[in-house]
DNA sequence: CGTGTCCTTGATACACATCAAATAGGGTGG
DNA sequence: CCACCCTATTTGATGTGTATCAAGGACACG
C-alpha cells in the first residue's frame, strides 16, 4: 500500500474527469457507491468550499465536528512535537476524506498546499447517513482500512531506510497517487517544500535537499520549475526505494 | 492514542474477568455491540483456536482469507524488510482484531509471544456478518480509526525521538494498554524481547539493552524476571517521552 | 552438562543532524 | 520594469546519536 495514497477507487473505471459536481458526484469519494436518492440526501448535508492555499482547515485538538471529503487541492496532515518540530502524517489528494477520526478531537493539524475545493459535512450528519446507507459506511471503512495499510508502510520507511531511500519512495508513491488519479501527466505537481518533505519522512530539509540535488544530478529526476517534477528513471527510484545502494 | 493499544472499549464499563466465552461473549471485542441472536449466528460461523507461542497466524504476502480476535495472548505484526531485517507493525492484545485488511493478502506476519486463543472466522463471512449487523461494522469502523491514530502516534515517536523517548514511549503504552484491559497489575508482562521492541522502535537491540539498562541503573524500572517489568517512576518516563532529555 | 537464545557491555564508524551563510525565486509596491 | 523583501533552497563545515562489530555472560532447556 502506497503510503502517500491511502484512497483506493473501489473497481478500475477511468477517472473522468467530469467537471466536478461536489460531494454528490456519484463516482467520487466517499459517496461513490451511493444511488441517487441517498446523493440527493447528501447534498442538502453538505456544502461546498472553496479555500485558498494555505488555508488550515482544522488544527490538532480543536472539536472534531466536521470532516471534509476533498474534491480538488492537496492537504498536509501534520502534528505538532513539544519542542516545536512537526511531523508530517500524510498528504491527502483528491477523494480522500480528512477530518474522519477516533476520539472527540482532531489529532492532527489540517493545511492547504495548494488551493483547494472541499464537500464539509458535519459529523453528526455524516454518522447519521453512514447509518442509512451501509455502502457508504463499508466505503468509509475500506478507505480507513487503506489509510492504516499506507501508515504501516510509510511506518516502514521512516523507522528502517536511508535518506536516499525515503526520498526515492516518496516521489515513486507521490508519482502512483497521482497517477491513481488524473490522467498521469509527465509532470508531477509537488506542492510541498523541503520542509514538509522532512517532515514527512523524519529527515532535516537539508538532508532531503542534497538528496535531490545527487538525483538531479545522477539523471534520475528533474525540476522544470513551477512545483513540478519529472520522474526520469523510474527504475533507478525503486531499486533505490527497495534499499540498494547508490554510490552517488 | 497509545501505538501500543489500538483497542478502545466503547464507553466506560470496567472489564469485568469473566471467564473467557469466545467471541462470542457480548461485551468482547468486535462482538461487543452485539445482542443475543447475532452472538448465536457468529458461534456457529467462527471457532476457537488454542495456539503455543512462537505459532504463526499467518504471513506477509499470505491471501487474507481469515480474521482472528484476540481472546488472549500478545501477538507480533511484523513486516519483513528485503535485507532481512524486520520492521514491528504493533502488538495486539486481548480484544484486538488481527487480519481483517484491505487488499487481498495479509501485509505483516503475525506470530505469537506467548500462548493465544484466538477466535477465528473465514473473512467471507466476516464480511456478511457485519453487512448484516450494522452495529458490529460501526464497531470494526471505530476499531480501526482507532489503529490508524495509534499507528500515526507510533509514526511520530520513530520519526522525530531519541532512542530513550521512544523506549520509555513504549514502556508508557504497553502500561496503558494492559491498564486498559486486565487488572492493573504493578508487574507488567513484558513477553517480547529486547530485539522485538527494537523492531518495533526503529531502533537495534545494542540501544534498547542499553536503554534498559540506563533506566534500571536509575531507579525508574525494575525487571523482576520472568518476563515481568515493574514501572518505578511513571512521572519520568512521561518527561522522557514528551522529549525532555535526562542526562543519565 | 552442553547448547542455543537472549542479553549485556565495550570500541569504533558513519549517516545524518546541526550550525552557518550564500543564492535563487516569486511576489509586491513604487 | 526594477528594487526590495520574504521564503525556499543550496552548499559547506562540523558534531553526535545510534549503528555496527565484537566478545563475553546469563539463563533455560533437553
Amino acid at each position: 500500500m502506497n503510503p502517500l495514497d491511502s484512497a483506493r477507487w473501489s473497481g478500475s473505471e477511468p477517472r473522468t474527469q467530469d467537471p466536478c459536481l461536489g460531494c454528490a458526484s456519484k463516482r467520487f469519494g466517499i459517496c461513490h457507491p451511493l444511488d441517487t436518492s441517498a446523493l440527493d440526501e447528501i447534498s442538502h448535508d453538505s456544502d461546498r468550499h472553496c479555500l485558498p492555499a494555505k488555508s488550515v482547515l482544522f488544527r490538532e485538538g480543536d472539536a472534531a465536528t466536521r470532516s471534509y471529503s476533498v474534491l480538488e487541492g492537496t492537504v498536509k496532515l501534520s502534528r505538532l512535537l513539544p519542542d516545536g518540530r512537526q511531523q508530517v502524517v500524510g498528504f491527502r489528494f483528491r477523494g480522500d476524506l480528512v477530518g474522519y477520526t477516533a476520539g472527540p478531537n482532531y489529532p492532527f493539524d489540517a493545511e492547504l498546499l495548494t488551493p483547494g475545493q472541499f464537500c464539509r459535512i458535519e459529523r453528526g450528519k455524516l454518522d447519521t447517513l453512514l447509518r442509512r446507507y451501509p455502502l457508504m459506511e463499508r466505503r468509509v471503512l475500506d478507505m480507513c482500512l487503506g489509510e492504516l495499510a499506507a501508515t504501516q508502510e510509510h511506518l516502514v520507511t521512516v523507522a528502517r531506510r536511508s535518506a536516499e531511500s525515503r526520498v526515492a519512495a516518496f516521489l515513486l508513491g507521490l508519482s502512483e497517487a497521482h497517477r491513481r488519479r488524473g490522467l498521469a501527466q509527465p509532470e508531477l505537481p509537488m506542492p510541498m517544500t523541503r520542509g514538509d518533505i522532512g517532515d514527512f519522512l523524519g529527515l532535516t530539509l537539508e538532508t532531503v535537499s542534497r538528496t535531490f540535488t545527487a538525483f538531479k544530478r545522477a539523471g534520475w529526476i528533474a525540476e522544470p520549475g513551477g512545483q513540478k517534477l519529472r520522474i526520469l528513471d523510474m527504475g533507478m527510484l525503486q531499486s533505490l526505494a527497495a534499499g540498494e545502494m547508490a554510490d552517488i
